[in-house]
DNA sequence: CCGCAAATGCAAATCATTTGCAATTAGTAT
DNA sequence: ATACTAATTGCAAATGATTTGCATTTGCGG
């Protein structure tokens, strides 16, 4: 269990674990503050979630971005990328999942190209939706 | 000249020409400091700085994301996408530029899916980059 | 079971970003 | 050109998220 600490020399404490579990079971990415409620009746502090997800983040268990809010925002990476293809409306800002992966083949050639091991993407899409067009 | 300003119904104002003019020389996305920064002489508040962006962000002039030294940073929607198309190691947080656009086709397959008129897009690809392979 | 470095809680500090308000400015109508 | 009005800006102060110092606790190898 959480195999994934002992392969980047962290600690395995009950704050790591239920953080690390908050962000598997997340169905999109979640700030500091949203991870920290989750996990409210678990007395954890506000502080040890920031440096938990620092820690994270610097050894390249999750990823960093902004939302549509302006929020920062962390998501596990997965080797499985499931839902980081999106749509975004660069008028309302809404954002829409894209199905499937349609990059496949695309990322072996560039694993090839440049000797990156790929192990998750992010495409973003930055476009005008039906809705914002009319109108 | 800034007919942008005119399509977003904004004022033409000399900060937001000078912002603006900054972003389209940038060859990296800025941080609203480092755009400061570079206008130091020309006498724009920073708190313009940051109304402006904010202000570009909501009307799809500019994208707003995380680096990888976890600052806040902006970059124009360009309708040629340049490059905006990255591979990122996950363990060093190397930022690699790819050249060219491999993902032309699969986007027009995208738009006629969904009804996006897309503009731009973003590629983020994160791996363990050649260097943090071998060790 | 011990010992030590790493991780945590807590409160205070820091830093980026936002805001209120008065003064200025751009764009429009007169 | 002049006058008008709403949008924009500067400035200083406020906010809010994130970080930090330090004393205490905890995980884990010996």
């Amino acid at each position: 269990m959480s195999e994934v600490f002992k392969t980047k020399d962290l600690k395995n404490t009950k704050g790591r674990a239920l953080i690390l579990s908050v962000l598997k079971g997340a169905k999109k990415p979640l700030s500091a503050e949203e991870i920290y409620n989750q996990l409210r009746n678990k007395g954890l502090n506000l502080s040890t979630v920031y440096r938990t997800l620092n820690t994270f983040y610097d050894c390249g268990i999750v990823l960093k971005e902004v939302n549509k809010d302006k929020e920062n925002v962390f998501t596990l990476v997965r080797d499985e990328h499931s839902d980081h293809h999106i749509l975004i409306c660069i008028k309302c800002h809404k954002v829409v999942q894209l199905k499937g992966c349609p990059y496949h083949e695309v990322n072996e050639k560039i694993e090839e190209e440049t000797g990156f091991k790929i192990q998750d993407h992010n495409i973003e899409i930055y476009g005008v939706c039906p809705d914002c067009v009319n109108k």
